[in-house]
DNA sequence: TAGGAATTCCGTATTTATACTTAATTTTAC
DNA sequence: GTAAAATTAAGTATAAATACGGAATTCCTA
């Protein structure tokens, strides 16, 4: 029996190109293609299919959320992320929350193939090109675990407001706290980020998916 | 004969999704392929196509950039720009440029056939919905000839610094200039791109596809 | 080749952000 | 119900960015 394949994009133009391209595998099958992270949710709860593609960049939910949901709801599915981003961090984000595999859209077709077939096979997938910068930055940094630290509630708020062009002043106000509180979460997302100054937070805040410039 | 058409994206995923669209199409025909703006540049001069869908994301050059380069050197060629980004501001900034449609990728495979026919026979092409958008935000502003006020080469270079987080000094070292210039300069980056600060320079180089982060 | 835009830079201030440390309260999770 | 984590906020500095105005050169282009 074919691998049955559950697409996860909102374009339109990437969810019909997999379509055909799958159409003409005789081992893969695509069973099904949502546009958002909810639909896709609802619709796992019908049917559930052997292999998940999921794009990070969703218009209504995070991809390591959703991939961390979904592997925990389903263990059983094998998920792959399929997506433009081509970083070490999101690599390392979305392997971290459950996702078996990670191609970029800048591979080619025979790559995503490779990839679901292994990965449906019970084993992991990732670029090769990938893999290798991350292997080469695990050998680096040892402090890789500080990057790991998890932003808290208030800190992704904070965040935010830096990304909407407040000062710490105005989100000391807005938020009803001191302005040295506000200081004290920005230097803290400057050491959880790694991050130098307010440029740095920006890169990651669109990174994680917190803001959305575009 | 069939209406010859260049492709531009650096996703080689939906190049070959593209290519593989096309092959059903019995009037059009995908002649080339690049994933770069050089390369395509490089490309046009071997063969010119009738029309050229463009990413607006590329590794190398931006997006208006590439279309005022390519209209200008060769005006019969009808370029279509093919993008994930949903916002006015492109639209505007593509179609000023010199293209002659906007597509997104999160319209379907009908829509993009449909604009490289209606291109192809002289007429000019932008997806409904975005369309509406745009007229209302020409009835709202009249003010949006202040934002038009073009970047120099320099000020862009320099916003492309700022946004990798390197700081007014550091810039300075970098393209040997005093540190009171770079001052300058990102004053005027704040007036021209109506910014408050850092982080508004940062969300306007991401839409202006001067900087990518993901 | 003349006029305008671009680039470079300074003066003078003020505001904002960064760099740490310490520490008292709350919240949260197990 | 207790330990760990989060939140709040201060002290004490320094570094960096913002806010104009002004002005000299160089670069383009009509």
């Amino acid at each position: 029996m074919s691998i049955q394949v559950a697409v996860v994009d909102d374009h339109a133009l990437i969810v019909q190109g997999l379509q055909r391209l799958m159409e003409q595998q005789p081992d893969i099958k695509v069973v099904a293609t949502y546009a958002s992270g909810s639909a896709l949710l609802d619709g796992l709860k019908q049917h559930l299919p052997d292999v998940l593609l999921l794009d990070i960049q969703l218009p209504d939910k995070s991809g390591n959320e959703l991939a961390r949901m979904v592997s925990k709801l389903y263990p059983g599915l094998k998920i792959i992320a399929l997506t433009s981003m081509d970083t070490i961090f999101h690599l390392k984000d979305m392997m971290q929350h459950g996702c078996k595999g990670y191609v970029t859209k800048q591979a080619g077709e025979e790559v995503l193939l490779e990839a679901i077939r292994k990965v449906h096979a019970g084993e992991e997938f990732m670029e090769a090109e990938l893999e290798k910068r991350w292997m080469k930055s695990l050998l680096k940094n040892r402090k890789e675990q500080a990057v790991q630290t998890p932003l808290s509630r208030r800190e992704k708020e904070i965040l935010k407001l830096i990304a909407s062009e407040y000062t710490n002043q105005e989100i000391a106000e807005k938020l009803f706290l001191s302005q040295r509180t506000i200081e004290s979460h920005r230097y803290s997302l400057l050491q959880k980020l790694n991050a130098k100054n307010t440029a740095g937070l920006l890169r990651i805040a669109v990174q994680m998916g917190l803001v959305e410039f575009e």
